[in-house]
DNA sequence: CTCCTTTGTGTAATCGATTACATTTTAAAA
DNA sequence: TTTTAAAATGTAATCGATTACACAAAGGAG
């Protein structure tokens, strides 16, 4: 039926072991008998099986991440379309494959899952909380893996992470440059690192300017870092405290801050300022547009993608931190 | 090292056969002997190996989809997200799982690659034009698959579409309803079968109008149905066409439409009422929330899913066509 | 021309599961 | 109790690659 090593080396003319020779380049192949088994593998239109190489080699060529079951959750994280793009590129470049499951609802771990199975030599795991379990699964099970994000209270790993700090820094210190005095920070769920690192940014800034920080004026998401919660924060701080610009740790989020200020007769700019977070398309389709921290999430997902494989190669990598940059637009513009 | 199912049978006290006939559900075992089995398997914490299964049953349980290289290209398809997730949710809930590759640079046709490697036993595909010669490629090579959508000149298939005749209909009927007279359609790019269902539904529409259709208030996009292409197409028909009314073909492009509108001084809604297409949740984002057409793409995922599964399980399985609605919002209300 | 090294190639064991077939045990029927 | 059928279990071949090891061919040194 299908074409195998065998009906190659027939062909050519040379014995399996030289096919896999010429296939996997591994060098000490006659010129010209490398030649004659690289027309057999045409003519023959063969490719070798893959669950045989794993066996034997023990490697999938399988990269896994594994997503939320939740849906609304998961699209609360806008941004995952270009994360998959930037690893699968990557990659598929390298002759790996991504795969995805997801978190299934009964009982077992599906990071341990398709890692023991073999389905894949390495994982890429994201929205980790500190002190997450999965981590230590992961570690336990003596996987590679490289952690979106950095976490605490996990032990030591591979991160690829974007500079939160600094992007809370960046953002709060342009509220403060275009006038705010009190500015209302809604951020994202407790428990996770971006949210602890855009918070010290946010603090930061205002030590800079030798402003006094009012912890009052920082609100956390329960969980979904989506539109809802945006504008049910920023409707409620509207009703209960004093403030004059917000800064919101996710562009999602920030277009309900911008609904729920436009539907109180404030205008967004000119009365309240608005800066988000991420840069996704969104930001600069919504009206009025959304002056924002950008991620380089393509990169994110280049980077991390890169750091395992060279993981899986037993060379040396290290967690690397990635820069962001404020994108002005009109939500901050004063008229 | 790892334990395998010789570790399981030894504990076990039973044969490897018995093991993995528990394993795989297979029936006659004893009751005794299967708890004595599972406990073991517990005990050892076994995982099978997916390779070697594998290479036995010639099945990877792997679904593929194949991306863009190209990035730009890949995020003008905003639903991604959901259809990725739909088709997860099912697939590993019936222990497939997907995945993912990028069409690479050089030559080889990864739909071709990863299927005649063994590395999916199915694929899904989506993005296809008419007379796409992927389809050819994928059923000479034998691999079952489902296309998303309903290119033409490409022989039989199995598919999940949308009914976007419908759309285009309900879409043109309910700008007719506003008081539009003469409707601007931005179509997808020429070739694919979306466009081509659109473009009949906005006929239709027409004819059930009794009025009658003006080609040239027909516009097609180059390539990517992105915001930028959105705006170029309709600041370009402002200038040099007489329209009261848009029917865009995609989201994306609409907030397009909706700022090359408001530019030129006009009101969306009250002077140019627009519907999109979609339902990605930047139409209920934007400024004015954007009148569009929902369609359940995280149900196209899902049915995509298991209509491929029933298909590797030798099932008989049918085509579908689901029923998308229209989602009003205010870039359609007369103020 | 012999010896030694290097290069090129082949043989066969191996990876860890599944499963056809053989065999044993158990249950039912006579 | 014997016979027969059904149920439970075991043995070993198999999937298709990789690769250790053996060996042959070719080239270089003396």
């Amino acid at each position: 039926m299908t074409v195998k090593i065998k009906d190659v080396a027939k062909t050519a003319n040379v014995s399996v072991a030289t096919v896999s020779r010429v296939i996997n380049a591994f060098g000490n192949v006659k010129p010209e008998t490398e030649k004659k088994v690289l027309e057999a593998i045409k003519e023959l239109n063969y490719f070798p099986n893959h669950s045989a190489k794993s066996l034997r080699t023990n490697s999938s060529d399988g990269i896994g991440v594994v997503i939320s079951h939740d849906l609304d959750y998961f699209i609360s994280f806008p941004y995952f379309v270009e994360f998959i793009h930037g690893m699968s590129v990557v990659l598929s470049d390298l002759n790996y494959h991504l795969v995805i499951s997801t978190a299934k609802k009964n009982g077992i771990n599906p990071y341990l899952e398709v890692a023991k199975k073999g389905i894949v030599d390495g994982m890429i795991i994201f929205d980790v909380k500190d002190g997450d379990e999965r981590i230590f699964s992961l570690k336990k099970c003596g996987i590679p893996f490289v952690v979106i994000g950095r976490p605490k209270d996990v032990g030591d790993y591979i991160f690829v992470d974007t500079d939160n700090e600094s992007g809370g820094m960046l953002a709060t210190q342009h509220l403060f440059d275009v006038g705010c005095k009190k500015i209302l920070f809604i951020n994202g769920p407790k428990g996770h690192a971006a949210t602890r690192f855009r918070l010290n940014g946010y603090i930061k800034a205002h030590k800079n300017m030798g402003i006094r920080y009012d912890e009052k004026l920082v609100k956390y998401v329960e969980k979904n870092s989506d539109r809802e919660n945006g504008y049910a924060i920023t409707r409620e701080s509207l009703a209960s405290m004093d403030f004059d610009g917000i800064f919101v740790s996710g562009d999602l989020m920030a277009t309900g801050a911008i609904a729920a200020i436009e539907e109180s007769g404030l205008k967004v700019g000119k009365d309240i300022p608005i800066v988000g977070f991420d840069d996704v398309p969104l930001a600069s389709m919504v009206n009025p547009s959304l002056t924002t921290v950008k991620q380089p999430i393509h990169d994110v997902g280049k980077t991390a993608a890169s750091i395992l494989i060279n993981m899986l190669n037993g060379k040396k990598v290290e967690s690397q931190i990635l820069s962001v940059s404020l994108v002005k637009r009109a939500s901050t513009f004063r008229k």
